[in-house]
RNA sequence: GGCCCCGUAGCUCAGGGGAUAGAGCGUCGGUUUCCUAAACCGUGCGUCGCAGGUUCGAAUCCUGCCGGGGCCA
């Protein structure tokens, strides 16, 4: 019996409980059953709260509607025993067979446990990094590419239709300094003041004069230009070796200057005349988004005639609706947390529910120490941590992992130290190596040939306590999944995972799984067995919407 | 000055209005004839920043204040 499942029978038992009571005439749409795990094994396998959510509306004590529930759902298959506690929580004990069953769905469930459909048909677009391409990718930058892929892949899970979208800066006067310096590399000469600076410029300079010699001998306009664009293509193809190298794979990279030359920002600007939040000052273009809740009304076009880089995002917004995404999620660092008003009220000055069309997610920074103390010099990049620096030092899994396990909007420092640690203290590791201890047993099952998926499981051999915990967590996977959709959180993937593994290791620990020595297969190895498999599926599922593998052998 | 995030065990942090507030690390001690000891078990650890409010019930929601970090002027 899954908890939904379970919901569905109290969600019966309280129709006839509140009959009884006559009480049958409440509106309960509005009511969210409540099913939860107790902390203590002795409430039992789940407990609700309703008879005391009830108990205003209904005009009875809390107990007495908790009587009247305990009636009916006691006629419910697969419940054990019930019993009222405290101030009105009914304690649910289920039959070992009916938690048994669990194990079941989830092996054939295979990769679709966890699965749901509260996003059916909804269009996300998931935009996040979006940097200049003018260097390499730092650790504010890193922290986006392993959450917000997540949240990606979490989206997904709950069957929302998903695109990843990177949107490259690739306009304006920070391009011509990064030319500049690069040029000014090449001739060896120092990089101007307010220019790009680190190792990486020289490369850049170093790698286009290789390539094409005669570059050095251009006059200086179409030089400037030239080291500009062969920078600019060298600079983006690394981000993206990178975060392919990361994981993160993106959909759509989107050029701010296709933006412009496609005739999208145009586009954008008559779709915001003609909700008539456009308006002209001082020989400007002002889009008046005061109307919406942001602290000043911003500039679109300036008095030069020069669109702004507001102008540009304007434009995307309304050319991502127009391609058909129902929600836009933006992921940006705690530095941008001024844009969250205006891009909000972007949304609405085009005529959308800023509500429901468009959400700012705002993420911490984050800082890195080795031993305590701070990290702040790459060999690469100068004064910055790039995000390939991270993964060569802890490798991808433990990057990610670490980057998606806490909520991304508490700040964040990752020990360097402790990431590549091979303890508990490591979770990554904890988890990987409860997946890797179970595929070995499945090994050891198969080369005893045993074939446990063809033979017939009986679920009420499950009755052991720490099977029963086990089988508990699995069944809450699908919940867990849910909600990180619903609040774009993905470390409470990581967070389950780590119970997860801690009920697996504990049961292992304790429940013997293959037969001994000359000992005959018995139907308790069998079903431990299908329990080995759903867990090692569930971890397998979870570490996948993270991004991290699920290693074989560790 | 305005806004955002944070404040929970010695440390790093979980905790979607529920029962006795949890994990890991660190301390000390224990567990393996046989499925991976990167594991398991035991042990101590609290003014949930402070003060009000809402509620049958608040670490959780609201207001104010204090402290730390950040953004914008």
């Amino acid at each position: 019996m899954t908890i939904e499942e379970l919901r569905t029978a109290i969600g019966r038992s309280l129709a006839l409980a509140l009959a009884d009571l006559d009480a049958s005439d409440l509106d309960l749409s509005d009511l969210e059953i409540v099913v939860e795990r107790p902390k203590t094994r002795d409430h039992g396998d789940y407990a609700t709260n309703v008879a005391m959510v009830l108990a205003k509306r209904v005009g009875r004590p809390p107990r007495d509607i908790a009587g009247a529930l305990v009636t009916h759902l006691g006629n419910e298959s697969g419940v054990a025993s019930l019993d009222i506690a405290g101030p009105g929580f009914v304690n649910i004990t289920l039959e070992a067979a009916a938690q048994g069953e669990v194990a079941r769905r989830v092996v054939e469930a295979g990769d679709a446990y966890g699965r749901g459909d509260a996003l059916a048909g909804q269009r996300v677009n998931v935009e996040f990094i979006s940097a200049n391409p003018t260097g390499p990718l730092h650790l504010g930058h890193t922290r986006w590419a392993a959450v917000g892929d997540a949240i990606a892949r979490v989206f997904a899970a709950a069957g929302a239709e998903v695109a990843r979208e990177f949107y490259i800066n690739d306009r304006g006067v920070q391009m011509d300094k990064f030319g500049a310096s690069v040029m000014a590399a090449a001739h060896g000469e120092p990089v101007p003041e307010d220019g790009y600076h680190g190792g990486y410029i020289t490369d850049l300079a170093a790698a286009i004069v290789a390539e094409d010699p005669d570059i050095l001998d251009q006059p200086e306009d179409d030089q400037l230009a030239a080291f500009r664009e062969a920078a600019y293509a060298k600079q983006l193809r690394q981000q993206q070796q990178v975060l392919d190298l990361f994981r993160t794979h993106f959909d759509v990279w989107y050029s701010e200057r296709e933006l412009h030359s496609s005739g999208a920002v145009e586009r954008g600007l008559d779709r915001l005349r003609e909700q008539g939040h456009v308006f002209e000052q001082d020989g400007a273009v002002w889009l008046r988004t005061t109307d919406f809740g942001d602290d000043k009304d911003r500039v679109l076009i300036k008095a030069d005639g020069e669109y702004t880089y507001f102008a540009s995002d304007t434009a995307y917004y309304v050319d991502k609706r127009a391609r058909g995404f129902d929600l836009n999620i933006y992921l940006l660092g705690a530095d941008h947390h001024g844009y969250v008003n205006r891009l909000r009220a972007v949304a609405a000055c085009a005529g959308d529910d800023m509500d429901a069309n468009i959400e700012v997610l705002i993420g911490q920074l984050v800082k890195i120490t080795r031993g305590g103390e701070e990290v702040k010099l790459s060999k690469r990049a100068g004064n910055i941590v790039t995000l390939e620096d991270l993964v060569e030092e802890v490798g991808v899994d433990a990057a990610r992992y670490t980057l998606t396990r806490y909520p991304a909007d508490s700040p964040l420092t990752l020990d360097l130290e402790t990431i590549t640690k091979q303890t508990n203290d490591n979770p990554v590791f904890y988890v990987q190596y409860a997946h890797a201890r179970i595929s070995s047993v499945l090994r050891n099952a198969a080369e005893l040939g045993i074939d446990w998926r063809a033979m017939d499981f009986d679920p009420g051999m499950l009755s052991h306590e720490r099977e029963i915990e086990l089988l508990g967590r699995l069944a809450e996977y699908p919940r867990i999944v849910a909600s990180a959709a619903e609040l774009r959180e993905p470390h409470r993937i990581a967070r389950y995972l780590e119970d997860m593994a801690t009920d697996y290791h504990r049961f292992y620990d304790v429940c013997w799984v293959l037969p001994r020595g000359d000992e005959e297969l018995a139907p308790l190895h069998v079903a431990r067995l299908w329990l080995c498999a759903a867990a090692r599926q569930v971890l397998a599922n979870g570490l996948d919407l993270l991004g991290v593998s699920a290693p074989e052998r560790m």
